[in-house]
RNA sequence: GGGCGUAUAGCUCAGCUGGGAGAGCAUCUGCCUUACAAGCAGAGGGUCAUAGGUUCGAGCCCUGUUACGCCCACCA
């Protein structure tokens, strides 16, 4: 019989495994009638990414849920595919292209920059999904897609033309969140909000007709100043209202504005009235809008001031503020300056300040395509675990505005409009047409804005699948199941693949949307490049193993909760790992090449196997139902518990005499019981660690298959052992009692001993009398007797007493009696406390009335038990006094 | 300003439907017992943040408070 290596390495076969896998196609999934499919796309990765932790941990609940899923006989499909992550990739490729030849990308043109990112994608591209395979990810590679492929692309066109012909895709002259950095348009969901310190500046304006006096503002932007078209009042501010149409001058620059009444200005605020600048701040500018107010824009795109700002031409915006503060106060046109501390949007990639900016923009409008996506959660067609996330969703989604989608980048995907340079006609259509349907000039060139990545994103479940062709795949794998999501990503991604799966397929993409929390460091910081405390994946792997990575990040955590990444941890993982190897090993060495009979063998069961088999028959129907509920930290305890303090610590154990006896037949028992949990076991625990189990596996005699093809196990009635369960309790209760005294009495745990029982029934007795040989492998008991009382059994004895039976050790040495005293009369305090709350329930007339039966009734029998217990123990210690 | 999460052993965290507080690590004691010292056996250690409430019964449900963390937000 071959057996695993004498030391766990996880390097030994961890590639090999994948590689297995991989060849023979069980990652595969295809259209398949007679199976039910089962769908998770991989939430795609930046080309520009490399494997972190967040996506170890993401990956490893998808694989975990994708291998269950398949075992159970679904056609499990997990679609990997990686994100052109439009302007992460185009800062990269702006990088590269400065430090290696030291040119702009203006420099080199457009047509050449899109060469150098395509290099880029195949360069790097493929760098994490070779990552991902040491981790075990089983995706079917054969369907790996990629944003901007031709299918992909092709999906993008398709659904703008059509939103642009419903109407719901519009392009306007709007203020957008403006990064004068990247130098592009971002959406709101990729502005931060940092709260910092600031100013408040009392600023005078002169009125017009009466130059010596003035009306207070206070702005925290002095700078828009020069921008600034109107002042606003609230109507009912009887501070204010007889004011209302006067006209004062903007500082220095002597615009006349007048002083207008609005509803929006907040009378508790500041002066309570607003300087109104249309074109720098997103309420002034629909204020404006109400008011046909004129929009007067004072900024550059890189944030520098324009011609407006007259002498402050070209300062950046923040040097204007200063340099005009200062002018202003010298001109003694400043009230007053007050510290504030004031929430300031910035941009997600750069965390530069943004500039709201009037631009024309391409934006989807969101209110129609929000309302069905709400409802869609609202009826349970989408759940998301745990369900608290459906309040973000909610909230976000009734507080939506447009979405801007052109990005004035040029990496990704470009927007299919195009204009006529002769007549300025706009034309949205699939290709670039080749004369304009208007005039019909052929000087036609297409719009030079691209869009915002997640509009991509957002097709992915079904333009991965064929989607706008009627594939196949996308009848048979659409809606997916299960999408697998950090916290951060629910606006950006699931929202929009929720409306446009809805939109487009007319169902949603996936019926649950399972959000799992940050992998953060020791202390509890978020892991990032700037700390510099992030812990590469892949060293872990190249140290531990992925088993004992992936066992690490499934263990102790709670859906949507954050976890620490402890290098303790993956020590007690890997040390799981080795358990389980060393166990396995210990099986495999204690069979032959002959085969089991399985039918002659489960004639003979004893008692500990019909133990061990009702426990794993119960874990499979536990384990079984965690998963189904998502509940996987406390699968894998389960089973984790099992495999180490039920298989190992006390199975093993049992049968190690059985397995060293003469009889054949026995033995054949004892193995087919060892090899049958094991094969559960293994199962059970195969999505989690997906190498060693199959490793393991591989070893197991009559195993034609492999495990990640095998069937998950089932549970059966006729496998429950209630009353062997219960014995087997005893036994234990006994082994441990013995192995207590042994070691609180000093007795060396390899001595040799006696042990005295005072059964409380025949039963009992009779079970005692059968389990001799636990007693003496597990506790070096080597005979054993029976008493009536006692006052039979003579001095110098230690003893314990368990429920149904009283336990007496007698020593060689002179036992001190203190020492006995003192043990027992801790066992008899634990009993004391034990009855006094027992009896305090049974003894309440409320309780024995309303609680159910059943639980009075094992109060009452428990009640009982302590009882019987404890006037034996108080035997014991007055028998004990008196030899004193 | 609004919303959410967390608070349980020295540390990091579980605790699934309300019914005698658990794990890993750390600590103490004893073991190289022919699967495993990455191990085995035994032990110690908790007023479950706090104040109320509901209930026969609360770590768990409700309300308030405190501390920490996160998310959202167009208060000049």
């Amino acid at each position: 019989m071959e057996n695993l290596a004498k030391a766990y390495d996880p390097k030994e076969f961890e590639e090999k495994t994948y590689k297995m896998w991989e060849e023979e196609g069980h990652f595969h999934a295809k259209v398949n009638p007679d199976k039910e499919p089962f769908t998770i796309v991989i939430p795609p990765p930046n080309i520009t990414g490399q494997l972190h932790m967040g996506h170890a941990l993401d990956h490893t609940l998808q694989d975990v849920l994708i291998r269950w899923k398949r075992m159970q006989g679904y056609e499990a499909l997990w679609l990997p595919g990686s994100d052109h992550a439009s302007i992460a990739t185009e800062v990269k490729v702006v990088e590269r292209l400065m430090a290696e030849e030291g040119k702009t990308k203006d420099d080199i043109g457009r047509d050449e920059f899109l060469k150098r990112a395509w290099q880029w994608k195949e360069e790097f591209g493929g760098r994490i999904t070779e990552q991902m395979r040491k981790l075990g990810d089983s995706c079917d590679w054969e369907r790996e897609r990629f944003t901007m492929d031709e299918g992909c692309s092709k999906a993008v066109t398709e659904v703008f033309i059509k939103l642009y012909e419903k109407d719901l895709i519009y392009k306007g002259n709007r203020i957008i969140n403006w990064c004068p950095d990247c130098l592009t348009s971002i959406s709101d969901a990729e502005v931060e909000h940092e709260d910092k310190p600031g100013k408040y500046y009392y600023v005078k304006y002169p009125y017009t007709d009466k130059p010596d006096e003035f009306f207070i503002i206070a702005t925290t932007r002095p700078e828009t100043i020069f921008g600034d078209t109107a002042i606003a009042v609230h109507p009912e501010d009887e501070r204010y209202k007889h004011l209302i149409g006067r006209k004062v001058l903007v500082p220095i620059i002597d615009r006349e504005v007048e002083i207008i009444a609005d509803e929006y200005p907040d009378m508790t605020k500041g002066t309570g009235a607003l300087k109104v600048t249309p074109s720098h701040d997103p309420n002034d500018f629909e204020i404006g809008i109400r008011h046909n107010l004129l929009q007067i824009s004072c900024m550059n795109e890189d944030g520098t001031m324009n011609e407006n700002a007259g002498k402050y031409e070209g300062l950046d915006r923040y040097d204007c503020r200063k340099e005009f503060v200062k002018e202003l106060q010298e001109k003694g046109l400043i009230l007053k300056i007050e510290d504030t501390e004031h929430a300031v949007g910035t941009c997600y990639r750069c965390d530069t300040v943004i500039e709201p900016r009037l631009s024309d923009q391409w934006f989807v409008k969101m209110e129609p395509l929000a309302g069905p996506a709400i409802e869609a959660v609202r009826n349970r067609e989408t759940v998301f675990v745990p369900e608290r996330f459906e309040k973000i969703y909610y909230h976000w989604l009734e507080n939506i505005r447009d979405w801007c989608i052109s990005r004035q980048l040029w990496w990704g995907h470009r927007i299919p409009a195009y204009y006529c340079s002769d007549c300025d006609e706009m034309m949205v259509q699939r290709t670039m047409p080749e004369t304009c349907q208007s005039c019909g000039g052929s000087h036609i060139h297409q719009d030079e804005d691209v869009l915002d990545t997640w509009f991509s994103s957002a097709l992915w479940p079904f333009s991965t699948l064929g989607w706008p062709d009627e594939t196949p795949e996308l009848e048979y794998f659409y809606p997916t199941d299960v999408l697998v999501t950090g916290s951060d990503i629910i606006f950006f991604w699931i929202v929009r693949m929720i409306f446009s799966g809805i939109e487009q397929m007319g169902e949603v993409p996936f019926s649950h949307v399972f959000v799992h929390g940050l992998v953060r460091d020791a202390d509890g910081r978020k892991m990032s490049k700037s700390l510099g405390n992030g812990v590469d994946p892949l060293e872990v792997i190249d140290q531990y193993g992925a088993d004992a990575l992936r066992f690490m990040l499934m263990i102790g955590v709670t859906p949507g909760n954050d976890t620490r990444f402890k290098m303790e941890r993956l020590e007690s993982s890997r040390n799981f790992a080795n358990k389980l190897w060393n166990a396995s090993r210990f099986v495999f060495m204690n069979l032959t090449d002959d085969n089991i009979d399985e039918e002659k063998a489960l004639k003979n069961l004893r008692l500990e196997d019909k133990w061990i088999l009702s426990r794993i028959n119960n874990e499979i129907g536990e384990v079984t139902r965690n998963f189904e509920k998502f509940e996987l930290a406390i699968a894998i305890q389960k089973i984790y518990e099992f495999i180490w303090n039920e298989y190992c610590d006390w199975y093993i154990e049992f049968v190690k005499p059985r397995l060293y006896s003469e009889d054949n037949e026995d033995k054949n028992t004892v193995r087919f019981v060892l090899t049958s949990v094991m094969r559960d076991m293994l199962k059970l625990l195969h999505p989690f660690m997906p190498f060693i189990t199959e490793e393991i596996w591989s070893y197991l005699p009559e195993t034609d298959e492999r495990l990640i093809a095998s069937k998950w196990p089932e549970f059966h009635d006729e496998r429950v052992f209630t009353t062997e369960e219960e014995q087997i309790k005893l036994v234990m209760d006994i082994v441990r009692s013995i192995r207590n005294i042994k070691a609180e009495m000093d007795v060396s745990p390899s001595k040799k001993i006696s042990a005295q029982f005072i059964p409380g029934s025949k039963k009992i007795k009779q079970l005692i009398e059968e389990s001799k040989s636990y007693f003496k492998t597990l506790t070096n008991i080597e005979t054993i007797g029976f008493s009536e009382n006692k006052e039979s059994l003579g001095d110098n004895m230690a003893s314990s007493v368990i429920d149904g039976v009283e336990i007496f050790i007698p020593l060689t040495d002179l036992i001190d009696y203190d020492k006995e005293l003192e043990r027992l009369t801790k066992e008899k305090e634990r009993l004391d406390s034990e009855i006094k709350r027992a009896s305090g329930k049974i003894n309440n007339k409320s309780f024995v009335d309303k609680a159910p039966e059943q639980v009075v009734a094992a109060e009452k029998e428990k009640l009982q038990k302590y009882n019987e217990m404890y006037d034996k123990i108080i035997e014991r210690i007055d028998q004990i006094k008196k030899q004193i």
